[in-house]
DNA sequence: GCGCGAGTGGCACGTTGTTGCCAGTTCGGG
DNA sequence: CCCGAACTGGCAACAACGTGCCACTCGCGC
């Protein structure tokens, strides 16, 4: 492993090498379990298995003694009704489960505020786990991690809402303008696109989040 | 410095040693500068030094080429009106300015996804700096402290919400008519007024809150 | 090329929201 | 009682928004 080792941190090969090397650190969560992911593929089968069952302290839902899982996803996790069950089941476990608005590219971990464990990117290779163990190292990651959490939202306010769509690039403009407060006049100008195409463009939005009228749109729209 | 350098980190003492050691690293942003404070105590003066005239390439306040410099914040940063001036600079001066709903615990730096500067403890002596150049662990702490920047609004949306007056009894009634997407007809009858009297009440909450759209209020008016 | 479907932009017209103006009401001092 | 301030509701003119219709352009497959 080399100098990461000894300087705090040391770079796995593969999610077997993870839960072999690893796998104990999962187990040994006494405080917090932290855990952020884009969706449910990642941390999957493998480190699940390191929570085999009797390896892991009694979860504590909402407060006082036990262990307090946090799991926090993004909307990718609600993409399908297997996935919407599965979530179901995490929060079913005793674990908190909350839904991000923003993108989580790299999955992250941080236990009991002690040890960090990054995933590397899947691009080439075996996917690579990256354990942190120097503590400002580690502090700043839970830090950053903590306030994903925060601003994220249970999942359970999420469930219904799950038919919202992803809003691509153009939907992301139209919706600056609206939030700016410009008329529609102005807007299609500002995106250089017509007044017609403009207003079907926000008669698109409303209808994909069951908005009658724009002060509603507003509303359900806010974050995202 | 021992094992930490050759590993991908170092740990510096004192915002001196930083700005000796690393001041270039500021300087040398060509793409990205993301930066997460939990106020506009940390990153003060020594920081900025480093920043100092033509030692910074141009900023890009929107998109395509230059530098984005992107620093988020949080509520605390909104306090006063000497801090409120201070952030209105800071964006004036070309930097995209968020804050975020959520706790900045400690302190963060990612430049160009290259290098990350993680503040340690203020507890026990000069405060702790630690260097991350290790490519894993700076892109995910750059993954999360970028899903915190795009949880966070932009700063321009939020100096104005400091003064946002309590909503009376009536206010919160007009505010559920508005949501629930009723045309002004339909809220008039259901909340017993007139159709001018409402239109009036929806124009001085509107006033209240700065909107000069519909939507925009819903936006701004989310979640009180 | 031809037909087809998707997307765009112009136009018209209906609906909804915004505001000024004024008359009527209520309430509290003088 | 009278006055004025604050509020309400009706009316009207205007601005803004919503949408159906149609012509036009692209890109795609035949």
């Amino acid at each position: 492993m080399g100098h990461g080792e000894a300087a705090g941190f040391v770079t796995l090969r593969g999610e077997e090498e993870l839960v072999r090397r690893a796998g104990d650190l999962f187990a040994s969560a006494r405080e917090e379990f932290l855990c952020g992911a884009a969706d449910l593929v990642t941390w999957s089968g493998g480190v699940n298995a390191a929570f085999a069952d009797g390896k892991r302290p009694p979860l504590r839902p909402e407060r006082e003694g036990g262990l307090a899982m946090r799991k926090v996803y993004t909307r990718r996790a609600l993409g399908d009704p297997h996935s919407e069950r599965r979530l179901a089941a995490i929060a079913a476990s005793g674990a908190q489960v909350r839904i991000s608005a923003a993108p989580l590219a790299r999955e992250a971990i941080v236990v009991d505020r002690r040890v960090a464990i990054l995933a590397g990117s899947e691009a080439r290779g075996p996917r690579t786990y990256t354990v942190v163990r120097a503590a400002d190292v580690v502090e700043g990651i839970h830090s950053l991690l903590y306030a994903t959490w925060e601003a994220a939202e249970d999942v359970a306010d999420c469930l219904g809402a799950a038919a919202l769509p992803e809003l691509d690039e153009e939907a992301r403009s139209v919706l600056g303008a609206l939030s700016a407060g410009l008329t529609d006049e102005a807007a299609a100008r500002r995106l250089g696109m017509s007044l017609r195409t403009y207003r079907r463009r926000v008669a698109g939005l409303m209808a994909a989040v069951g908005a009658t009228s724009r002060f509603q749109a507003g509303v359900r729209v806010r974050g995202r």
